[in-house]
DNA sequence: CATTCGTGGCT
DNA sequence: TAGCCAAGAAT
Protein backbone atom coordinates (compact mmCIF):
# COMPACT_ATOMS: atom_id res chain seq x y z
CA UNK A 1 0.00 0.00 0.00
CA UNK A 2 3.28 2.04 0.19
CA UNK A 3 6.45 2.95 -0.86
CA UNK A 4 5.94 1.94 -5.23
CA UNK A 5 9.27 1.03 -5.36
CA UNK A 6 9.03 -1.06 -7.97
CA UNK A 7 9.87 0.17 -11.51
CA UNK A 8 6.79 1.14 -13.80
CA UNK A 9 5.71 -2.21 -15.75
CA UNK A 10 4.79 -0.48 -18.92
CA UNK A 11 4.67 -4.00 -20.87
CA UNK A 12 4.70 -4.85 -24.47
CA UNK A 13 1.34 -6.09 -24.67
CA UNK A 14 -1.46 -3.28 -23.60
CA UNK A 15 -3.54 -6.04 -21.85
CA UNK A 16 -1.85 -9.15 -20.15
CA UNK A 17 -3.63 -11.44 -19.17
CA UNK A 18 -1.94 -11.14 -14.94
CA UNK A 19 -4.23 -7.35 -15.05
CA UNK A 20 -7.01 -8.97 -15.78
CA UNK A 21 -7.24 -12.62 -14.01
CA UNK A 22 -7.09 -10.99 -10.48
CA UNK A 23 -9.98 -8.27 -11.18
CA UNK A 24 -12.26 -10.09 -12.51
CA UNK A 25 -12.16 -13.47 -9.80
CA UNK A 26 -12.53 -11.35 -7.29
CA UNK A 27 -15.05 -9.88 -8.78
CA UNK A 28 -16.71 -13.39 -9.58
CA UNK A 29 -16.38 -14.51 -6.06
CA UNK A 30 -18.11 -11.96 -4.52
CA UNK A 31 -21.08 -11.58 -7.33
CA UNK A 32 -21.51 -15.18 -8.74
CA UNK A 33 -24.97 -16.41 -8.92
CA UNK A 34 -25.85 -19.07 -7.29
CA UNK A 35 -26.97 -21.26 -9.93
CA UNK A 36 -27.80 -25.75 -9.28
CA UNK A 37 -25.55 -26.66 -12.16
CA UNK A 38 -22.89 -24.62 -9.91
CA UNK A 39 -23.50 -26.56 -6.77
CA UNK A 40 -21.32 -29.24 -5.80
CA UNK A 41 -23.65 -31.61 -6.07
CA UNK A 42 -24.38 -30.82 -9.37
CA UNK A 43 -21.59 -33.16 -10.71
CA UNK A 44 -20.49 -33.32 -14.21
CA UNK A 45 -23.46 -34.64 -15.53
CA UNK A 46 -25.18 -31.77 -14.32
CA UNK A 47 -22.83 -29.78 -15.79
CA UNK A 48 -23.51 -31.36 -19.10
CA UNK A 49 -27.15 -31.22 -18.87
CA UNK A 50 -26.92 -27.39 -18.19
CA UNK A 51 -24.37 -26.67 -21.49
CA UNK A 52 -26.55 -28.77 -23.53
CA UNK A 53 -29.43 -26.41 -22.46
CA UNK A 54 -27.89 -23.07 -21.89
CA UNK A 55 -26.62 -23.18 -25.93
CA UNK A 56 -28.60 -20.44 -27.15
CA UNK A 57 -30.96 -19.79 -24.40
CA UNK A 58 -31.41 -17.60 -21.04
CA UNK A 59 -30.81 -19.05 -17.32
CA UNK A 60 -34.08 -17.95 -16.53
CA UNK A 61 -35.90 -20.18 -18.89
CA UNK A 62 -33.43 -23.27 -18.46
CA UNK A 63 -33.92 -23.60 -14.44
CA UNK A 64 -36.65 -25.15 -14.07
CA UNK A 65 -36.32 -27.37 -16.75
CA UNK A 66 -32.76 -28.37 -15.67
CA UNK A 67 -33.91 -29.10 -12.09
CA UNK A 68 -36.92 -31.56 -13.83
CA UNK A 69 -34.65 -33.77 -15.68
CA UNK A 70 -31.81 -33.94 -12.89
CA UNK A 71 -34.28 -35.17 -10.82
CA UNK A 72 -35.46 -37.74 -13.39
CA UNK A 73 -32.58 -38.31 -14.83
CA UNK A 74 -29.96 -37.94 -12.23
CA UNK A 75 -27.10 -40.29 -14.02
CA UNK A 76 -26.42 -40.80 -17.95
CA UNK A 77 -27.55 -44.15 -18.01
CA UNK A 78 -31.21 -42.94 -16.80
CA UNK A 79 -31.95 -40.73 -19.49
CA UNK A 80 -29.73 -43.37 -22.06
CA UNK A 81 -32.86 -46.02 -21.02
CA UNK A 82 -35.31 -43.65 -21.94
CA UNK A 83 -37.07 -43.03 -25.45
CA UNK A 84 -35.73 -39.93 -27.34
CA UNK A 85 -38.58 -38.61 -27.72
CA UNK A 86 -39.23 -38.49 -23.83
CA UNK A 87 -35.91 -36.33 -23.31
CA UNK A 88 -38.12 -34.36 -26.58
CA UNK A 89 -41.05 -33.78 -24.70
CA UNK A 90 -39.45 -33.01 -21.38
CA UNK A 91 -37.46 -30.33 -22.86
CA UNK A 92 -40.48 -28.61 -23.48
CA UNK A 93 -40.28 -25.41 -24.54
CA UNK A 94 -36.26 -24.52 -24.45
CA UNK A 95 -36.14 -24.63 -28.23
CA UNK A 96 -33.86 -26.01 -30.90
CA UNK A 97 -35.64 -29.52 -29.94
CA UNK A 98 -32.20 -31.44 -31.37
CA UNK A 99 -30.38 -30.51 -28.53
CA UNK A 100 -32.76 -32.74 -26.75
CA UNK A 101 -31.67 -35.67 -28.92
CA UNK A 102 -28.64 -34.86 -28.92
CA UNK A 103 -28.23 -34.69 -25.08
CA UNK A 104 -30.38 -37.94 -25.44
CA UNK A 105 -27.76 -39.65 -27.90
CA UNK A 106 -24.26 -38.34 -25.58
CA UNK A 107 -26.14 -40.16 -22.32
CA UNK A 108 -26.58 -43.56 -24.81
CA UNK A 109 -22.67 -42.94 -25.32
CA UNK A 110 -21.70 -42.17 -21.89
CA UNK A 111 -23.16 -45.24 -21.03
CA UNK A 112 -21.78 -47.60 -23.95
CA UNK A 113 -18.41 -46.29 -24.13
CA UNK A 114 -17.52 -44.52 -20.49
CA UNK A 115 -18.91 -46.66 -18.10
CA UNK A 116 -21.92 -44.55 -17.69
CA UNK A 117 -19.37 -41.70 -16.53
CA UNK A 118 -19.62 -38.35 -18.43
CA UNK A 119 -15.43 -38.63 -19.46
CA UNK A 120 -13.19 -36.02 -18.37
CA UNK A 121 -10.58 -35.85 -21.55
CA UNK A 122 -11.52 -32.74 -23.70
CA UNK A 123 -11.27 -35.13 -27.12
CA UNK A 124 -13.91 -37.56 -25.42
CA UNK A 125 -16.51 -35.15 -24.83
CA UNK A 126 -15.88 -33.18 -27.94
CA UNK A 127 -16.97 -36.49 -29.89
CA UNK A 128 -20.42 -37.05 -28.30
CA UNK A 129 -22.95 -35.68 -29.99
CA UNK A 130 -24.06 -31.78 -29.36
CA UNK A 131 -20.96 -31.36 -27.93
CA UNK A 132 -18.47 -28.70 -30.29
CA UNK A 133 -15.77 -26.71 -29.13
CA UNK A 134 -17.28 -24.63 -26.75
CA UNK A 135 -19.00 -27.11 -24.63
CA UNK A 136 -16.42 -29.54 -24.84
CA UNK A 137 -13.95 -26.96 -22.71
CA UNK A 138 -16.91 -25.71 -20.34
CA UNK A 139 -17.89 -29.17 -19.00
CA UNK A 140 -14.11 -30.19 -18.51
CA UNK A 141 -13.52 -26.87 -16.82
CA UNK A 142 -16.82 -26.40 -15.14
CA UNK A 143 -16.99 -30.16 -14.11
CA UNK A 144 -13.56 -31.60 -14.01
CA UNK A 145 -11.78 -27.98 -13.12
CA UNK A 146 -9.66 -28.75 -15.96
CA UNK A 147 -7.14 -25.93 -18.13
CA UNK A 148 -9.23 -24.68 -21.07
CA UNK A 149 -9.91 -21.81 -23.09
CA UNK A 150 -13.54 -21.18 -22.67
CA UNK A 151 -14.69 -19.21 -25.33
CA UNK A 152 -18.18 -18.68 -25.77
CA UNK A 153 -20.31 -15.34 -26.77
CA UNK A 154 -19.92 -14.08 -23.26
CA UNK A 155 -16.36 -13.90 -23.23
CA UNK A 156 -15.54 -12.98 -26.65
CA UNK A 157 -17.46 -9.68 -26.36
CA UNK A 158 -15.25 -9.23 -23.01
CA UNK A 159 -12.33 -9.85 -24.60
CA UNK A 160 -13.37 -8.08 -28.09
CA UNK A 161 -14.30 -4.92 -25.39
CA UNK A 162 -11.59 -5.22 -22.56
CA UNK A 163 -8.71 -6.17 -25.21
CA UNK A 164 -9.34 -5.53 -28.92
CA UNK A 165 -11.37 -2.07 -27.95
CA UNK A 166 -14.48 -2.76 -30.18
CA UNK A 167 -18.29 -3.10 -29.60
CA UNK A 168 -18.85 -6.73 -30.43
CA UNK A 169 -16.72 -9.57 -31.23
CA UNK A 170 -16.66 -11.03 -34.96
CA UNK A 171 -19.60 -13.10 -35.99
CA UNK A 172 -18.41 -16.61 -36.17
CA UNK A 173 -15.30 -17.53 -33.91
CA UNK A 174 -11.81 -16.55 -35.10
CA UNK A 175 -8.48 -17.93 -35.06
CA UNK A 176 -7.42 -15.26 -33.60
CA UNK A 177 -9.87 -15.51 -30.67
CA UNK A 178 -8.62 -18.72 -29.73
CA UNK A 179 -5.01 -17.77 -29.88
CA UNK A 180 -6.21 -14.37 -27.31
CA UNK A 181 -8.12 -16.70 -25.06
CA UNK A 182 -5.01 -19.18 -24.52
CA UNK A 183 -2.68 -16.68 -23.99
CA UNK A 184 -4.72 -14.95 -21.48
CA UNK A 185 -5.57 -18.14 -19.93
CA UNK A 186 -4.03 -18.50 -16.58
CA UNK A 187 -1.26 -21.39 -15.75
CA UNK A 188 -2.68 -23.12 -12.69
CA UNK A 189 -5.83 -25.29 -13.57
CA UNK A 190 -7.30 -23.88 -10.42
CA UNK A 191 -6.99 -20.47 -11.35
CA UNK A 192 -7.91 -21.27 -14.98
CA UNK A 193 -11.19 -22.50 -14.66
CA UNK A 194 -12.08 -20.13 -12.11
CA UNK A 195 -10.92 -17.76 -15.21
CA UNK A 196 -13.21 -19.43 -17.44
CA UNK A 197 -16.28 -19.02 -14.98
CA UNK A 198 -15.64 -15.76 -13.77
CA UNK A 199 -15.10 -13.73 -17.35
CA UNK A 200 -18.43 -15.82 -18.65
CA UNK A 201 -19.87 -14.48 -15.96
CA UNK A 202 -19.08 -10.98 -16.56
CA UNK A 203 -20.12 -10.35 -19.91
CA UNK A 204 -23.18 -11.95 -18.70
CA UNK A 205 -23.96 -9.68 -15.96
CA UNK A 206 -21.95 -6.71 -16.72
CA UNK A 207 -20.43 -6.76 -20.21
CA UNK A 208 -23.57 -7.30 -21.87
CA UNK A 209 -24.61 -7.08 -25.55
CA UNK A 210 -26.59 -3.91 -24.69
CA UNK A 211 -26.77 -1.79 -21.89
CA UNK A 212 -23.62 -2.69 -20.35
CA UNK A 213 -22.69 -1.85 -16.78
CA UNK A 214 -19.00 -0.01 -17.05
CA UNK A 215 -19.47 1.37 -13.90
CA UNK A 216 -19.61 -2.09 -12.08
CA UNK A 217 -17.03 -3.69 -14.13
CA UNK A 218 -14.17 -4.37 -12.12
CA UNK A 219 -11.64 -4.08 -15.12
CA UNK A 220 -13.55 -0.77 -16.45
CA UNK A 221 -10.19 1.21 -15.97
CA UNK A 222 -8.37 -1.12 -17.98
CA UNK A 223 -10.52 -1.59 -20.99
CA UNK A 224 -9.65 -0.87 -24.44
CA UNK A 225 -13.45 -0.15 -25.89
CA UNK A 226 -14.32 2.09 -22.82
CA UNK A 227 -10.75 4.11 -22.91
CA UNK A 228 -11.29 4.96 -26.71
CA UNK A 229 -14.64 5.85 -25.86
CA UNK A 230 -16.92 3.07 -26.48
CA UNK A 231 -17.03 3.40 -30.47
CA UNK A 232 -20.02 1.94 -31.90
CA UNK A 233 -20.02 -1.16 -33.91
CA UNK A 234 -18.75 -0.30 -37.34
CA UNK A 235 -18.75 -2.75 -40.63
CA UNK A 236 -21.64 -4.92 -41.57
CA UNK A 237 -24.28 -5.03 -39.94
CA UNK A 238 -25.01 -8.29 -37.89
CA UNK A 239 -27.84 -10.69 -39.61
CA UNK A 240 -31.44 -10.59 -37.29
CA UNK A 241 -32.63 -14.09 -37.10
CA UNK A 242 -36.08 -13.64 -38.51
CA UNK A 243 -38.20 -15.98 -37.61
CA UNK A 244 -42.38 -15.19 -38.19
CA UNK A 245 -43.09 -17.12 -40.78
CA UNK A 246 -40.38 -19.80 -41.07
CA UNK A 247 -39.94 -23.22 -41.27
CA UNK A 248 -38.70 -23.17 -37.79
CA UNK A 249 -41.61 -21.29 -36.70
CA UNK A 250 -43.73 -24.35 -38.50
CA UNK A 251 -41.83 -26.96 -36.76
CA UNK A 252 -42.03 -25.63 -33.35
CA UNK A 253 -45.55 -25.87 -34.06
CA UNK A 254 -45.56 -29.26 -34.99
CA UNK A 255 -43.88 -30.52 -32.19
CA UNK A 256 -45.63 -28.74 -29.76
CA UNK A 257 -49.06 -30.43 -30.58
CA UNK A 258 -47.01 -34.00 -30.43
CA UNK A 259 -45.10 -33.11 -27.30
CA UNK A 260 -48.30 -32.61 -25.81
CA UNK A 261 -50.30 -36.11 -27.39
CA UNK A 262 -50.31 -38.91 -25.21
CA UNK A 263 -51.09 -41.22 -28.24
CA UNK A 264 -50.10 -41.06 -32.11
CA UNK A 265 -51.22 -37.78 -33.63
CA UNK A 266 -53.26 -38.04 -37.00
CA UNK A 267 -52.28 -36.33 -40.26
CA UNK A 268 -55.18 -34.08 -39.95
CA UNK A 269 -54.41 -32.81 -36.47
CA UNK A 270 -50.68 -31.10 -37.90
CA UNK A 271 -52.46 -29.79 -40.41
CA UNK A 272 -54.51 -27.28 -38.84
CA UNK A 273 -51.10 -25.48 -37.02
CA UNK A 274 -49.97 -24.05 -40.76
CA UNK A 275 -52.23 -23.21 -43.87
CA UNK A 276 -49.39 -23.08 -46.51
CA UNK A 277 -49.10 -26.82 -47.48
CA UNK A 278 -46.05 -27.32 -49.02
CA UNK A 279 -44.12 -25.30 -46.28
CA UNK A 280 -46.06 -28.06 -43.36
CA UNK A 281 -44.86 -30.47 -45.13
CA UNK A 282 -41.80 -29.39 -45.64
CA UNK A 283 -41.39 -29.01 -42.06
CA UNK A 284 -42.65 -31.92 -41.22
CA UNK A 285 -40.79 -33.97 -43.24
CA UNK A 286 -37.24 -31.97 -41.65
CA UNK A 287 -38.68 -33.13 -38.53
CA UNK A 288 -38.61 -36.96 -39.71
CA UNK A 289 -35.25 -36.63 -40.72
CA UNK A 290 -33.95 -34.89 -37.72
CA UNK A 291 -35.33 -38.00 -35.94
CA UNK A 292 -37.81 -35.63 -34.01
CA UNK A 293 -40.52 -36.73 -35.65
CA UNK A 294 -41.76 -40.87 -36.01
CA UNK A 295 -43.78 -41.10 -38.76
CA UNK A 296 -46.13 -44.42 -38.41
CA UNK A 297 -48.44 -46.61 -40.69
CA UNK A 298 -51.82 -44.78 -41.18
CA UNK A 299 -50.53 -41.48 -41.54
CA UNK A 300 -49.95 -41.25 -37.59
CA UNK A 301 -47.04 -39.32 -36.28
CA UNK A 302 -45.44 -39.66 -32.83
CA UNK A 303 -42.48 -38.48 -30.61
CA UNK A 304 -39.68 -41.01 -31.59
CA UNK A 305 -39.55 -44.32 -29.44
CA UNK A 306 -36.27 -45.16 -31.23
C1' DC B 1 -17.65 -19.70 -44.11
C1' DA B 2 -22.77 -19.08 -44.27
C1' DT B 3 -27.13 -21.28 -42.88
C1' DT B 4 -30.22 -23.65 -40.29
C1' DC B 5 -32.25 -24.70 -36.11
C1' DG B 6 -36.98 -22.49 -31.23
C1' DT B 7 -38.68 -19.62 -27.99
C1' DG B 8 -40.08 -15.78 -25.28
C1' DG B 9 -38.90 -11.55 -22.82
C1' DC B 10 -37.39 -6.99 -23.38
C1' DT B 11 -36.90 -2.29 -25.41
C1' DT C 1 -43.84 -2.67 -32.41
C1' DA C 2 -40.56 -5.10 -34.66
C1' DG C 3 -36.46 -6.29 -34.00
C1' DC C 4 -32.77 -7.78 -30.75
C1' DC C 5 -30.97 -11.01 -27.85
C1' DA C 6 -29.87 -15.46 -24.98
C1' DA C 7 -23.50 -20.36 -21.86
C1' DG C 8 -23.67 -23.20 -29.97
C1' DA C 9 -23.58 -27.31 -32.96
C1' DA C 10 -23.85 -29.39 -37.31
C1' DT C 11 -23.60 -29.18 -42.08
Amino acid sequence: MTAPTLPTPSPQPTTSGETLHEPVITWFDEHARDLPWRRPDAGPWGVMVSEFMLQQTPVSRVLPVYEQWVARWPRPADLAKEAPGEAVRAWGRLGYPRRALRLHGAAVAITERHGGDVPTEHAQLLALPGIGEYTAAAVASFAYGQRHAVLDTNVRRVFARAVAGVQYPPNATTAAERKLARALLPESERTASRWAAASMELGALICTAKNESCHRCPIAAQCAWRLAGKPAHDGPPRRGQTYAGTDRQVRGKLLAVLREAVTPVPQSALDRVWEEPVQRARALDGLVADGLVEPLTGGLYRLPLT
